[in-house]
DNA sequence: GCGCTTCTGATACCTGGTATCATCTGCTTC
DNA sequence: GAAGCAGATGATACCAGGTATCAGAAGCGC
Protein backbone atom coordinates (compact mmCIF):
# COMPACT_ATOMS: atom_id res chain seq x y z
CA UNK A 1 0.00 0.00 0.00
CA UNK A 2 1.88 3.22 -1.19
CA UNK A 3 -0.73 5.38 0.75
CA UNK A 4 0.07 8.12 -1.84
CA UNK A 5 -3.31 10.57 -3.05
CA UNK A 6 -4.66 9.91 -5.98
CA UNK A 7 -4.74 12.59 -8.63
CA UNK A 8 -8.26 13.50 -7.90
CA UNK A 9 -7.76 13.93 -4.80
CA UNK A 10 -4.76 16.45 -5.35
CA UNK A 11 -6.29 18.65 -7.26
CA UNK A 12 -9.58 19.29 -5.36
CA UNK A 13 -6.87 19.75 -2.11
CA UNK A 14 -5.29 22.77 -4.57
CA UNK A 15 -8.33 23.70 -5.90
CA UNK A 16 -9.36 24.85 -2.09
CA UNK A 17 -5.77 27.09 -2.19
CA UNK A 18 -4.15 24.56 -0.14
CA UNK A 19 -0.64 22.86 -0.55
CA UNK A 20 0.53 19.56 -1.47
CA UNK A 21 2.86 18.24 1.03
CA UNK A 22 4.47 14.59 1.64
CA UNK A 23 2.22 14.42 4.77
CA UNK A 24 -1.38 15.77 3.62
CA UNK A 25 -0.22 13.42 0.64
CA UNK A 26 0.16 10.38 3.03
CA UNK A 27 -3.18 11.07 5.23
CA UNK A 28 -5.11 11.71 2.34
CA UNK A 29 -3.68 8.29 0.94
CA UNK A 30 -4.53 6.53 4.47
CA UNK A 31 -8.17 7.68 4.27
CA UNK A 32 -8.65 6.93 0.40
CA UNK A 33 -7.16 3.26 1.13
CA UNK A 34 -9.17 2.96 4.05
CA UNK A 35 -12.59 0.56 3.56
CA UNK A 36 -14.30 1.90 6.05
CA UNK A 37 -14.56 5.72 7.89
CA UNK A 38 -11.18 5.80 10.56
CA UNK A 39 -11.64 6.94 14.18
CA UNK A 40 -9.07 9.56 15.26
CA UNK A 41 -7.35 6.87 17.46
CA UNK A 42 -6.92 4.63 14.21
CA UNK A 43 -6.06 7.05 11.99
CA UNK A 44 -3.11 8.42 14.11
CA UNK A 45 -2.44 4.46 13.92
CA UNK A 46 -2.16 4.33 10.75
CA UNK A 47 -0.46 7.57 9.56
CA UNK A 48 2.30 6.77 12.48
CA UNK A 49 3.19 3.37 11.08
CA UNK A 50 3.86 4.82 7.74
CA UNK A 51 5.98 7.72 8.87
CA UNK A 52 6.41 8.06 12.71
CA UNK A 53 7.30 11.40 12.42
CA UNK A 54 4.35 13.11 11.58
CA UNK A 55 2.59 14.52 14.60
CA UNK A 56 -0.84 14.17 16.07
CA UNK A 57 -1.22 18.31 15.60
CA UNK A 58 -0.48 18.04 11.84
CA UNK A 59 -2.82 14.79 11.49
CA UNK A 60 -5.62 16.66 12.92
CA UNK A 61 -4.52 20.05 11.30
CA UNK A 62 -5.11 18.19 8.06
CA UNK A 63 -8.10 16.42 8.59
CA UNK A 64 -9.61 20.21 9.14
CA UNK A 65 -7.88 21.38 6.09
CA UNK A 66 -9.37 18.31 4.05
CA UNK A 67 -12.51 18.64 5.45
CA UNK A 68 -12.33 22.50 4.51
CA UNK A 69 -11.47 21.29 1.31
CA UNK A 70 -14.52 18.91 1.12
CA UNK A 71 -12.43 16.00 0.46
CA UNK A 72 -12.74 14.40 3.79
CA UNK A 73 -16.48 14.49 6.07
CA UNK A 74 -16.47 13.21 9.51
CA UNK A 75 -19.28 10.91 9.70
CA UNK A 76 -20.63 10.08 12.97
CA UNK A 77 -21.53 6.29 13.89
CA UNK A 78 -23.90 5.16 16.43
CA UNK A 79 -22.15 4.66 19.94
CA UNK A 80 -18.55 5.71 19.00
CA UNK A 81 -17.11 8.78 18.33
CA UNK A 82 -17.58 8.31 14.89
CA UNK A 83 -14.53 8.57 11.97
CA UNK A 84 -13.41 10.43 9.59
CA UNK A 85 -13.92 9.09 5.18
CA UNK A 86 -12.94 10.29 2.36
CA UNK A 87 -15.55 11.63 0.08
CA UNK A 88 -15.76 10.62 -3.63
CA UNK A 89 -18.23 13.41 -4.23
CA UNK A 90 -17.61 16.85 -2.74
CA UNK A 91 -20.26 19.52 -1.13
CA UNK A 92 -22.47 18.57 2.16
CA UNK A 93 -23.99 14.57 1.85
CA UNK A 94 -25.25 12.37 3.95
CA UNK A 95 -23.78 8.40 4.33
CA UNK A 96 -25.30 4.95 4.82
CA UNK A 97 -22.70 2.71 6.74
CA UNK A 98 -22.69 -0.74 6.66
CA UNK A 99 -21.80 -2.14 10.23
CA UNK A 100 -20.19 -5.26 9.37
CA UNK A 101 -18.10 -4.43 6.66
CA UNK A 102 -18.15 -0.50 6.71
CA UNK A 103 -18.70 -0.28 3.27
CA UNK A 104 -20.48 3.80 2.93
CA UNK A 105 -22.76 4.87 0.37
CA UNK A 106 -24.20 8.41 0.01
CA UNK A 107 -27.55 9.19 0.26
CA UNK A 108 -29.67 10.46 -2.95
CA UNK A 109 -29.77 14.04 -2.82
CA UNK A 110 -33.49 13.51 -3.60
CA UNK A 111 -34.67 11.34 -0.85
CA UNK A 112 -33.32 13.78 1.57
CA UNK A 113 -34.63 16.97 0.18
CA UNK A 114 -38.09 15.05 0.32
CA UNK A 115 -37.86 14.44 3.78
CA UNK A 116 -35.94 17.33 5.08
CA UNK A 117 -39.03 19.14 3.06
CA UNK A 118 -42.03 16.83 4.55
CA UNK A 119 -40.13 17.55 8.06
CA UNK A 120 -39.87 21.79 6.99
CA UNK A 121 -43.66 21.55 6.47
CA UNK A 122 -44.88 19.59 9.29
CA UNK A 123 -43.72 21.77 11.90
CA UNK A 124 -43.34 25.06 10.47
CA UNK A 125 -39.36 25.45 10.45
CA UNK A 126 -36.92 26.65 8.10
CA UNK A 127 -34.48 23.79 8.38
CA UNK A 128 -30.53 24.91 8.08
CA UNK A 129 -28.93 21.85 8.72
CA UNK A 130 -29.87 18.01 8.53
CA UNK A 131 -27.66 15.68 10.31
CA UNK A 132 -28.44 12.57 9.07
CA UNK A 133 -26.46 9.14 9.70
CA UNK A 134 -28.18 5.73 9.09
CA UNK A 135 -26.57 2.24 9.45
CA UNK A 136 -27.31 -0.90 9.09
CA UNK A 137 -26.50 -3.80 7.07
CA UNK A 138 -25.72 -4.12 3.31
CA UNK A 139 -27.18 -6.59 1.00
CA UNK A 140 -23.76 -9.03 1.16
CA UNK A 141 -24.13 -8.68 4.72
CA UNK A 142 -26.81 -9.53 6.16
CA UNK B 1 -36.44 27.14 40.50
CA UNK B 2 -36.66 24.07 42.72
CA UNK B 3 -34.95 21.78 40.21
CA UNK B 4 -36.52 18.78 41.63
CA UNK B 5 -37.97 16.26 39.15
CA UNK B 6 -41.40 15.69 38.30
CA UNK B 7 -43.51 12.78 39.48
CA UNK B 8 -43.68 11.18 35.39
CA UNK B 9 -39.91 11.11 35.71
CA UNK B 10 -39.78 9.98 38.94
CA UNK B 11 -41.84 6.47 38.06
CA UNK B 12 -40.04 6.20 35.05
CA UNK B 13 -36.52 6.24 37.13
CA UNK B 14 -38.05 3.72 39.17
CA UNK B 15 -39.53 1.40 36.67
CA UNK B 16 -36.63 1.35 34.70
CA UNK B 17 -35.31 -0.15 38.65
CA UNK B 18 -33.36 2.62 39.34
CA UNK B 19 -33.08 4.18 42.40
CA UNK B 20 -34.69 7.66 43.51
CA UNK B 21 -31.91 10.05 45.46
CA UNK B 22 -31.93 13.08 45.61
CA UNK B 23 -28.64 13.71 43.24
CA UNK B 24 -30.38 12.15 40.46
CA UNK B 25 -33.81 14.25 41.60
CA UNK B 26 -31.63 17.76 40.79
CA UNK B 27 -29.85 16.28 38.07
CA UNK B 28 -33.10 15.15 36.67
CA UNK B 29 -34.72 18.60 37.75
CA UNK B 30 -32.28 20.98 36.26
CA UNK B 31 -33.09 19.09 32.83
CA UNK B 32 -36.27 19.27 32.99
CA UNK B 33 -36.43 22.91 33.82
CA UNK B 34 -34.15 23.81 30.96
CA UNK B 35 -35.33 25.44 27.97
CA UNK B 36 -32.89 23.58 25.17
CA UNK B 37 -30.75 20.64 25.20
CA UNK B 38 -27.61 21.42 28.00
CA UNK B 39 -24.24 20.50 27.12
CA UNK B 40 -21.54 19.01 29.88
CA UNK B 41 -20.79 21.72 31.30
CA UNK B 42 -23.50 23.92 31.29
CA UNK B 43 -25.26 20.77 32.93
CA UNK B 44 -22.23 20.57 35.59
CA UNK B 45 -22.47 24.01 36.24
CA UNK B 46 -26.51 23.98 36.73
CA UNK B 47 -25.56 21.43 39.50
CA UNK B 48 -22.64 22.95 41.07
CA UNK B 49 -24.88 25.78 41.40
CA UNK B 50 -27.94 23.96 43.40
CA UNK B 51 -25.45 21.73 45.11
CA UNK B 52 -21.79 22.29 45.06
CA UNK B 53 -21.04 18.80 46.62
CA UNK B 54 -22.24 16.44 43.65
CA UNK B 55 -19.19 15.16 41.84
CA UNK B 56 -18.75 15.03 38.24
CA UNK B 57 -18.92 11.49 37.76
CA UNK B 58 -22.14 11.49 39.90
CA UNK B 59 -23.66 13.93 37.00
CA UNK B 60 -22.38 12.09 33.94
CA UNK B 61 -23.42 8.80 35.88
CA UNK B 62 -26.90 9.59 36.81
CA UNK B 63 -27.05 11.06 32.83
CA UNK B 64 -26.13 7.52 31.64
CA UNK B 65 -28.69 6.02 33.78
CA UNK B 66 -30.99 8.56 32.83
CA UNK B 67 -30.42 8.03 29.38
CA UNK B 68 -30.52 4.15 30.10
CA UNK B 69 -34.03 4.78 31.98
CA UNK B 70 -35.05 6.55 28.70
CA UNK B 71 -35.84 9.73 30.23
CA UNK B 72 -32.86 11.59 28.63
CA UNK B 73 -31.22 11.99 25.02
CA UNK B 74 -28.22 12.86 24.02
CA UNK B 75 -28.73 15.18 20.70
CA UNK B 76 -26.11 16.20 19.01
CA UNK B 77 -26.03 19.60 17.83
CA UNK B 78 -24.04 21.32 14.41
CA UNK B 79 -20.77 22.44 15.16
CA UNK B 80 -20.47 21.62 18.82
CA UNK B 81 -20.67 18.64 20.98
CA UNK B 82 -24.46 18.29 21.61
CA UNK B 83 -26.40 18.64 24.60
CA UNK B 84 -28.23 16.38 27.04
CA UNK B 85 -32.24 16.93 27.00
CA UNK B 86 -35.21 14.97 29.01
CA UNK B 87 -37.27 14.06 26.76
CA UNK B 88 -41.68 13.80 28.03
CA UNK B 89 -41.92 10.86 25.45
CA UNK B 90 -40.32 7.40 26.28
CA UNK B 91 -38.35 5.31 23.87
CA UNK B 92 -35.97 6.22 20.87
CA UNK B 93 -36.88 9.27 18.48
CA UNK B 94 -35.75 12.10 16.82
CA UNK B 95 -35.43 16.15 17.37
CA UNK B 96 -35.48 19.14 15.43
CA UNK B 97 -34.06 21.89 17.55
CA UNK B 98 -34.74 25.72 16.78
CA UNK B 99 -30.86 27.17 16.69
CA UNK B 100 -32.32 30.29 17.96
CA UNK B 101 -34.40 29.82 21.39
CA UNK B 102 -33.27 26.23 21.62
CA UNK B 103 -36.90 24.76 21.14
CA UNK B 104 -37.03 21.30 20.84
CA UNK B 105 -39.79 19.24 18.62
CA UNK B 106 -39.65 15.70 18.08
CA UNK B 107 -39.99 14.33 14.66
CA UNK B 108 -43.09 12.43 14.05
CA UNK B 109 -42.58 8.79 14.02
CA UNK B 110 -44.42 8.24 10.87
CA UNK B 111 -42.59 10.70 9.06
CA UNK B 112 -39.13 9.01 10.19
CA UNK B 113 -40.42 5.61 9.39
CA UNK B 114 -41.26 6.49 5.51
CA UNK B 115 -37.51 8.16 4.84
CA UNK B 116 -35.67 5.13 6.46
CA UNK B 117 -37.98 3.18 4.43
CA UNK B 118 -37.27 4.82 1.18
CA UNK B 119 -33.33 4.46 1.83
CA UNK B 120 -33.75 1.32 2.81
CA UNK B 121 -35.47 0.02 -0.30
CA UNK B 122 -33.37 2.20 -2.26
CA UNK B 123 -30.15 1.00 -1.30
CA UNK B 124 -30.92 -2.67 -0.11
CA UNK B 125 -29.80 -2.01 3.20
CA UNK B 126 -31.20 -3.72 6.51
CA UNK B 127 -31.26 -0.21 8.71
CA UNK B 128 -30.70 -0.95 12.12
CA UNK B 129 -29.96 2.56 13.70
CA UNK B 130 -31.49 6.03 12.14
CA UNK B 131 -29.38 8.83 13.58
CA UNK B 132 -31.22 12.19 12.48
CA UNK B 133 -30.67 15.52 13.95
CA UNK B 134 -32.80 18.52 12.32
CA UNK B 135 -32.01 21.89 13.34
CA UNK B 136 -33.30 25.42 11.78
CA UNK B 137 -35.56 28.25 13.05
CA UNK B 138 -38.98 27.73 14.36
CA UNK B 139 -42.04 29.80 13.12
CA UNK B 140 -41.78 32.15 16.09
CA UNK B 141 -37.37 32.43 15.52
CA UNK B 142 -37.27 33.52 11.57
C1' DG C 1 -32.75 -2.07 62.85
C1' DC C 2 -30.00 -5.27 59.53
C1' DG C 3 -27.84 -6.25 55.63
C1' DC C 4 -27.48 -6.33 50.87
C1' DT C 5 -27.15 -3.69 46.94
C1' DT C 6 -26.73 0.33 44.72
C1' DC C 7 -25.08 4.95 44.63
C1' DT C 8 -21.74 8.54 45.65
C1' DG C 9 -17.51 11.54 45.58
C1' DA C 10 -12.67 11.86 44.79
C1' DT C 11 -9.40 11.09 41.85
C1' DA C 12 -6.72 9.53 38.13
C1' DC C 13 -6.94 8.52 33.64
C1' DC C 14 -8.27 8.26 28.56
C1' DT C 15 -9.57 10.12 24.04
C1' DG C 16 -10.36 13.57 20.75
C1' DG C 17 -9.17 17.86 19.66
C1' DT C 18 -7.01 22.83 19.93
C1' DA C 19 -3.35 26.58 20.88
C1' DT C 20 1.15 28.12 20.64
C1' DC C 21 5.51 28.81 18.78
C1' DA C 22 9.89 28.16 16.69
C1' DT C 23 11.39 25.97 12.62
C1' DC C 24 10.94 24.29 8.02
C1' DT C 25 9.39 23.96 3.14
C1' DG C 26 6.32 24.48 -1.23
C1' DC C 27 5.49 27.57 -4.46
C1' DT C 28 5.85 31.95 -6.87
C1' DT C 29 8.64 35.39 -8.75
C1' DC C 30 12.44 36.87 -10.77
C1' DG D 1 18.19 28.03 -10.26
C1' DA D 2 18.00 31.21 -6.04
C1' DA D 3 15.25 34.19 -2.87
C1' DG D 4 11.55 35.20 -0.13
C1' DC D 5 7.38 34.54 2.08
C1' DA D 6 3.13 32.52 3.32
C1' DG D 7 1.67 28.52 4.85
C1' DA D 8 2.77 23.94 6.91
C1' DT D 9 5.10 21.24 10.38
C1' DG D 10 6.33 18.95 14.98
C1' DA D 11 6.65 19.29 19.87
C1' DT D 12 4.32 20.25 23.53
C1' DA D 13 1.02 21.75 26.74
C1' DC D 14 -3.53 22.22 27.34
C1' DC D 15 -8.74 21.63 27.29
C1' DA D 16 -13.35 19.27 27.37
C1' DG D 17 -16.00 15.33 27.70
C1' DG D 18 -16.20 11.09 29.47
C1' DT D 19 -14.77 6.52 31.99
C1' DA D 20 -12.56 3.44 35.71
C1' DT D 21 -11.70 2.51 40.30
C1' DC D 22 -12.49 2.19 45.03
C1' DA D 23 -13.68 3.11 49.72
C1' DG D 24 -17.42 4.77 52.11
C1' DA D 25 -22.45 6.21 52.39
C1' DA D 26 -27.23 5.57 51.78
C1' DG D 27 -31.73 3.43 49.98
C1' DC D 28 -34.87 -0.11 50.53
C1' DG D 29 -36.78 -4.82 51.36
C1' DC D 30 -37.14 -7.68 55.13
Amino acid sequence: MLCVASESVRSRILAAGQRITPQRDLIAGVLEAAEAPLGAQELLDAVALRDAGIGRATVFRTLQSLQDAGVVQHVPLPGDQGGYLLCPTSGHHHHLVCQRCGRVEDLLEDEVALFVGAVARDHGFDIDHAGLELSGHCSGCR
